[in-house]
DNA sequence: AATTGCATCGTACAGCGTACGAGTCAATCG
DNA sequence: CGATTGACTCGTACGCTGTACGATGCAATT
């Protein structure tokens, strides 16, 4: 019944002004927080991946009751909505702002883009069921400014925002989720040679071999863009 | 200990040669078999979605114990391949052998790639991270002989393959998540147009409002093969 | 008649998310 | 000062999950 907590911001005081304790900093030891519990479900996703996170271990490494989690977070759900829009927040790099070469910014974006969700393996996955947090928002809003400017008719803006969109989903969650052993990459196109009578042409060209994922993502992308925006 | 059953072929009898039973058919609604429960697997994640096959629940619609499912299966892992790889087979259209029209024909292939992922929403977010079932691998060969023919070298083919993949997976995972209710959408251009002095563009692009997926889907993938192989 | 091997299923167990209500403690109020 | 309030914590319990294990049935073979 009672209305407990509901936005995202909660910014200071979890306990009023100070608390009367000796030490500099108090027990953060034992005071939970919503900030706090969202930094220990991405240590927790990071070193468990999504089915490691289960609330009793989230509330053990917070070291506190599983129950008391509840207090801040409506659910579990809640939990991985908050741990992915955190993981996603963008930086604008200084000399990106009024940049001339609107191409080399997108380009920049988007693979910032993947290299934040690629350190957090989990995250890709997790980004097309989830809420769109106010940190993809930003992202969404600056490839949308940039495209405009760049000349995208606003016919095409919606296209190309998401043909991008698509794009980086697609490409950073299959690396994500295809990131096999060397053995297991070997074992696969040992399987796929022993029939390569039915698939000739991806046995020859090696495609489960090949794992210069960064230059395929990086060559994509600009055959994309050069779709997109031609330039002329 | 016992072997057990393996692979996913086990074609035909189930029962040996032919059942001394009365009637013409034998008595399918105690017989289980792979083919049934995956066919039972598919109807039921259609009904419930992924968080709904439950092995308790696809055994009672199989009329079976829970346990016996388990002689056919290893796992409820194994139970998400086969329905899907069962859900991505594609029948190479007459007109499409030979064609001249490389073009067409890709795109022919992966919008119905797309179609027959939407009539089975919980397949697209599951493709990524599953094996590569052979329904896949002969999609992937036919895009990679397909563009070979088209003149895209051997250096570029990996790449646009995998660039196509991309747009494929990211679109219909999108596509199948963000399909909220006409008021879920007014609700989340409501909050945007509340924010709207954080996201201007795409508030006036109506980015979330915007519905004409497949119109998108197709405009995006024309711009990726304009990139991949321009017309000239 | 005895044996084998495929197939089914009842029971049981550990682990999950979380509802519920009791407990603690600092700040506030009369 | 004692009483009250409200923010916060947590122990217990419940229903549900995937599946290990062993008993059972039954057709074909010996």
């Amino acid at each position: 019944m009672a209305a407990k907590r509901s936005g995202a911001e909660s910014k200071g005081s979890g306990r009023k002004g100070a608390p009367p304790q000796s030490g500099q900093e108090q027990r953060s030891e034992t005071t939970l927080s919503l900030e706090r519990i969202v930094a220990t479900a991405v240590e927790l996703l990071d070193a468990e991946g999504v089915d490691g996170l289960k609330m009793r271990r989230l509330a053990d490494r917070l070291g506190s009751g599983a129950m008391s989690l509840y207090w801040h977070v409506d659910n579990k759900e809640k939990v991985f909505d908050l741990a992915l829009d955190s993981v996603l927040e963008y930086r604008v790099p200084p000399g990106l702002v009024a940049s001339e070469d609107w191409r080399r910014d997108i380009v920049h974006m988007l693979e910032d883009w993947r290299a934040s969700m690629l350190r957090h393996p989990w995250s890709a996955s997790l980004l097309p069921r989830r809420a769109l947090g106010p940190n993809i928002l930003i992202r969404l809003e600056l490839l949308s400014k940039t495209l405009s400017g760049a000349g995208v008719t606003d016919a095409d803006l919606n296209v190309a925002i998401w043909s991008l969109w698509n794009f980086v989903i697609g490409a950073t969650i299959t690396r994500a989720n295809f990131e096999f052993s060397d053995d297991d990459r070997a074992a696969a196109q040992q399987r796929l040679t022993g029939l390569s009578e039915h698939y000739p042409t991806i046995e020859r060209s090696r495609l489960l071999l090949d794992n210069d994922w960064d230059g395929a993502f990086r060559k994509g992308l600009d055959f994309l863009l050069d779709g997109l925006a031609p330039r002329r």
